[in-house]
Order: C-alpha cells, then sequence, then structure tokens
DNA sequence: GGCAGACTGGCAATCGGTTGACATTTGAGG
DNA sequence: CCTCAAATGTCAACCGATTGCCAGTCTGCC
C-alpha cells in the first residue's frame, strides 16, 4: 500500500510540517468545528483507524514505529478524543459524581477540592450536586447522574441504608462520614476528637454537658453522640442530647433556649454552623461565652477561627476524605486491590476561645 | 403485526401488570446490567426503535396513543436514557462547566450553588473544575472539557482576552467577573457599591484611602480601583493603590506593614478575605480597629460577619451570578434570544464594625 | 366514491470510537 | 530456500441513540 498517495496530492511536499496536511483533509476538519476524529489521523498516518484507536489507547500492541507516526498525526491535528464517543461502546465515561447535602456549607469545600484534584489527576470529571439536605432529591439526583458516571461518592447522604445498598448494586459507590455494609466508606475517627475535647472540658472543670444533635438522619451525628457517651461515661460527666437541630447557623441560634435549659455548663454541637448560631444567639441575649457556657463544635470550618471568640472544634481531614474516597472508587472501578478503606481519618481538637472554665468553678 | 408475539410466552397472561415483560426480555436487559434501551421498549410496545425515540423526545411527532403505550412500556422498563448514545449523534452532552480559580474560597460557593440549581433544573449536569489560581491549569483544563461539555462557565478567570476568544470561538463561553468583547459576560454594578462604600467612608470622616489590589491578572480588580479612583475624586478623598496581594487571608497578613505606611485612615481590600487578613494582622500588632485603621472587603464571604470585628462589605449576589451565567449558557444553546447579558447584578453597601470614624476626627 | 394532503411510523445511515476475528508481513530456525 | 509462529495491521460489527426520507393510512372535502 503506497503510504503517499499520488495524483491529488497537488501542494508541493517541500514542507516537511504543515503542508504535510493535505488542504482537503483540513478543510473537512475544520467544517466539522476544528475537531479532528482517528479517521482523519487514520488518513494523515496512512493507516486503517482501528490501528489508530490501538496506537493510542493499548501501548504495545503496534509497532512503535507505526505507533509515533499515528502520535505525531494525531498532534499535528491537535486530536482528542471524542469521551461521548469512546463513552459508548466501553461503558466508561471517565466522569465520577460528588453528592453533597449542602454546596454552600463550608464542611464540604475541602471535600470537593480534595475530590476534584484526585479525580482530575487520574485524568478523570467530576460532577459536583447538590441534594438540599433532601432524600428525595437525592434520589433523584443519584438516577439521574447514575448512566452517565462510572461511580459515585455520597457525602453526607440522607438516604436510606437500603437506598444506598441498592444504588451501589448497580453502579460503584463511596459513602463519606456514613456506614453502610457492603458499601466502602471513608470514615474519621470520631472517637480519638472526641475523647480529646471531653478531656479538655473535663480538665477545664466542666461536669455536665449538652450535646446539640444534627439532623436525624444523619449518620455522624449519632456517632458523635455515641462517642460523647462512651468518654462522658468514662470520665464520669453528666451528658443530655438534644435536638434534632438543623445543622446551620440558623439552627444554632434556634437552639440557645433548650442550651441553657439544660443548665450545663457545656455545649458540644453537632457541628461549627450551629455552634456559631449558638454563639451569636447567646451573645444577643448576654449570655457570656466563655464564661456562663463553653461552646465546641465538629469539623474545623472556615470561619470558626474568625468567630469571637472563636470556636473550639473537633476537625478532621476533609480534603484527604474527599481524596480518598476517589481513589477508593478508582480502585473499584480498576479491579485493584482497594486501598483499606477502613482505616480511619485523623480526629484532632483544635483549643480556641468559645471553651474555658465554668464560672462556678 | 401481532402486538403480542405468540408462541415463545409460556407465563402465563393473568397479571396485567408484571407479566407482560416477555421473561426473553427481561433476562436479556438484566444480563445487560438492568439498563434497558429504546430497542427493549419497542419490542415490548411492538413498534420500531425510531418511534420511541420520537415518542420520548419529539412531542406531538407520534400519535397520543402510541406515546402511551411507549411511555407505559418505557416505564415499565424504568427506562434512562443514555446520555453518552444521545449525545453521540446529536453532539449535545447536556452538560456544562464551570471553572472557578479556587473552590475553597468562599466567594465561588454561592456561584457554584446557583449555578448548579437552575442546571439542574433545566436537565443539565454541572460539573465543577478549579485552576489553582493558574492560567496554565486553566487553559488544560478547558481542553480537557470542551469536547465533553455543551458549554463552559469562567468564573474569575485567569485566562488573557485572546485565549478566552480563542475558547469561545470553538464552544460557548460565558465570563462571569470578567468582560470581554464578544463574550457573554456576568458583571457586578461594581459603581454602586463602590459609591455607596466611599460616601459612607466620607461620612465618617475619611479623606485618605488606601486601596489593597488582588491579584494583576483579576479583571474585578482593576474594576474596582477605578471605580473607587472615580469616585474618591469625586468627593475629594486622596486615595492610592497598593499591590497585588494573593487574594486569600495570608495575603492580607502580609500586607498590614505597606498598609500602615500608607498612613491612611481607611483600608478597602479587594474582598474580604484580604480584609480578614489584615484584620487580624492588626489585632496581632495591636492596631485597633476601627479606631485607628477602617478596613471594608468586597463579597460578603460567608465568615466577613462572623469575624470580629465584623468585616464592613460590597456584596454582590453571587448565587445570582451562577444562575444567571447558566441561563445565559442556555439560551446561546437554544439559539434563543439572549436574557440581556449587559444588565448589571446588584451590589450593596453591608455596612458592619470594622469601618468607623478616624480616631484624630 | 375518489383524491389531495396531513399524519404516522419504519428503514437505514450516522455519530466516533472499540474490539474480536482474521489476513498479512516478518523473522527465526532448520 | 522453506516452514511456521509471532507480530502487526485491517475488516467489520457494535455501543444506543437521532433523523432525513419515504411509504402507508387516515381524514376531510368535493
Amino acid at each position: 500500500m503506497a503510504r503517499v498517495p499520488m495524483g491529488e496530492v497537488q501542494p508541493s511536499e517541500p514542507s516537511p510540517e504543515a503542508s504535510e496536511i493535505p488542504g482537503e483533509l483540513a478543510e473537512r476538519i475544520r467544517r466539522r468545528g476544528g475537531r479532528a476524529t482517528i479517521y482523519d489521523i487514520a488518513e494523515l498516518a496512512g493507516v486503517s483507524p482501528s490501528t489508530v484507536s490501538r496506537a493510542l489507547s493499548k501501548p504495545g500492541r503496534i509497532s512503535a514505529k507505526t505507533e509515533a507516526r499515528i502520535r505525531d498525526a494525531a498532534s499535528r491535528l491537535s486530536f482528542r478524543i471524542n469521551p461521548m464517543a469512546r463513552a459508548l461502546p466501553t461503558g466508561r465515561s471517565q466522569t465520577l459524581a460528588l453528592l453533597v447535602a449542602d454546596i454552600t456549607n463550608p464542611v464540604v469545600f475541602g471535600i470537593v477540592r480534595g475530590a476534584e484534584h484526585e479525580a482530575a489527576r487520574a485524568g478523570y470529571t467530576l460532577v459536583v450536586a447538590e441534594s438540599q439536605e433532601s432524600g428525595e432529591t437525592e434520589a433523584e439526583t443519584t438516577s439521574r447522574l447514575m448512566p452517565s458516571v462510572d461511580g459515585i461518592i455520597l457525602a453526607s447522604t440522607r438516604l436510606s441504608d437500603d437506598a444506598i445498598r441498592l444504588t451501589a448494586a448497580r453502579t460503584p459507590v463511596v459513602l463519606i462520614n456514613r456506614a453502610v455494609s457492603e458499601v466502602d466508606s471513608v470514615l474519621p475517627d470520631v472517637e480519638k476528637g472526641v475523647a480529646e475535647l471531653l478531656n479538655h472540658l473535663h480538665a477545664l472543670g466542666h461536669r455536665s454537658i449538652v450535646y446539640l444533635a444534627g439532623p436525624q438522619i444523619s449518620w455522624v451525628s449519632g456517632r458523635r453522640w455515641e462517642s460523647l457517651l462512651d468518654s462522658s461515661e468514662a470520665l464520669g460527666m453528666a451528658i443530655v442530647e438534644i435536638g434534632p437541630t438543623t445543622p446551620t447557623i440558623d439552627g444554632g441560634r434556634g437552639a440557645l433556649r433548650r442550651v441553657l435549659a439544660s443548665k450545663s455548663t457545656a455545649a458540644v454541637a453537632f457541628n461549627d454552623l450551629i455552634a456559631i448560631g449558638l454563639m451569636q444567639a447567646a451573645a444577643r441575649q448576654g449570655v457570656e461565652i466563655p464564661g456562663e457556657l463553653s461552646v465546641a463544635g465538629f469539623d474545623n470550618v472556615f470561619g470558626s477561627e474568625l468567630m469571637c471568640p472563636s470556636v473550639t472544634t473537633v476537625g478532621s481531614e476533609l480534603e484527604q476524605a474527599g481524596r480518598r474516597a476517589v481513589r477508593v472508587l478508582l480502585a473499584r472501578l480498576g479491579g485493584d486491590d482497594v486501598e483499606d478503606a477502613s482505616e480511619l481519618l485523623d480526629t484532632e481538637l483544635i483549643v480556641r476561645e468559645s471553651t474555658g472554665p465554668p464560672r462556678d468553678v
């Protein structure tokens, strides 16, 4: 087979670079919106399309010489593979979905960033969607996204265990901050941080604590409560749970009355947002913090160190969580041995100004 | 044509619901991962695939009766159209990309949320990617995403005008907070908010102002400076520009010395993050705010009202910006008349504690 | 009753890749 | 110089939709 078709190639061959692209080909590509296909490359390199496909995605299958020629042609045409066309036969879209309950909740920023970077690093694209704290929206969004993504990360999902298992049966799923048997998840080491927090409060002299729970469906909130219960028992402190509370600043504001009614000297909120709301309400009502009431939160969210007084909190590695979730998902997809997903993410107490010795000590 | 194939249908017909799905079909679908195709529907409804396609996406093209039968079959098989397969012939992926410089910057949360909701409302999926304040990463990400999305929203892009125009020539683009001729953009009404801010400072007694600029490539930073210049001239106030500064809290911290050196009584920062950093540094150094120095920022970011003192700022409707950007993009895609993109988003001065009368007045 | 024109629905090509089966080339070994 | 297997490349079917074109049917109207 003649590599250089003779006859119709009028333009001279002198310039080795640009002019090697026959005007006809260039024209056809231009008309198509500038996007070259493997057929164009095949024509330019004088091989068949399937060879191009193999050269580009099955290293080693094609001789080094041919592969080089093809790669060269591809770059001359600035070829970008069409992900949709590839996805059709393979069923792989190279896309991952990340579902969060509330995008504006600072807790998720870190997760999103970590996930996005890790995905991009692996050549994957990340779709971010918000369920607005609604299980229904979440289910709908999940099923809308399912056909077009290779896997789903559910951060702070509001779905039932069964619904999650059902989804996981149809597509790879990784949970962040939620454990469901048979499903991969990335979890923080709640116990460690909580123990540190209660030791801190105990050392300050607190003996009675109130826990301001998050949404009823929140798995983490339950975990935090369990941990608090364990630790306070161990330390001989009194503890009560109040809630559920919407995990927002507004939610925290509304809870002050019940917190004060409990006569506890320290309040631990489900998250920093609630803690901040609580502190704002307290300030407005002249309740001194930490003098009359110590307050602590979870997550070390952006803003909690700006607050005055700044918020004592149990932080966890959010960005790391997003990163890890993507890695686990990709491992599953690759059929590789999955990174040990059971390894917990570190959590750590960050002492700031909102906790102090109770006044009557 | 026989609607009910006779012969191979052993299971009885009594139950009208479930058993109408021939076992063979069900089996085939199950083997394929539970995902039904229009071919399955066609078989079940006794029509051709093309008719199914039309019934599902071209309302009115098919008779109501047939369409009903098809819709029924589709829902019985819990059909979900394969977005990739649809994208191939149409070239439409029903996906939009949103590129931001820094996901963890609270300024973008609102934009992301607004964009995501508006996109979801229109049945579109939103891909969020981060360029990490790097023009190179941004260019790379853009070209990676281009083949798989129908349009791109560039929020706070770091690309050059030419690079943007080049991208816009190949795929629909909408800019947020950046104006480039020939390219759609969504912009805030900077003048209004700035005028309010300077009037406020002037009324407090300030006569000399320092502007802490953002990144050199930031178009908004330039706009804000121009506006400040205009307003301060009109009011007869002195103003100087300092910078560039990284638009983060750290960036703000590092700028205190130069700000104090200017001997101005009020500092206007490119954004709230810088303002916050500046205030933290000031607090650490015993500079009283607003007594010795008034500080104001832009964006009314989450956290700026938590700061103590809370930050006076010029806020704009971030969520609205994201929403609007998606609408403009979709209008372009639909070939509809484009919503008047030149209409500016409202901005508004939010007076808080970080501004006050200068001490020596 | 007959005919034009509107409606319906089907055929088959197409989008841009991937991949199993097969043909051809190449080179080593006898 | 010949045989045979390995290496390389091609053919053609396929993924799941969309859509231009055409044929058959139905309707209304004269």
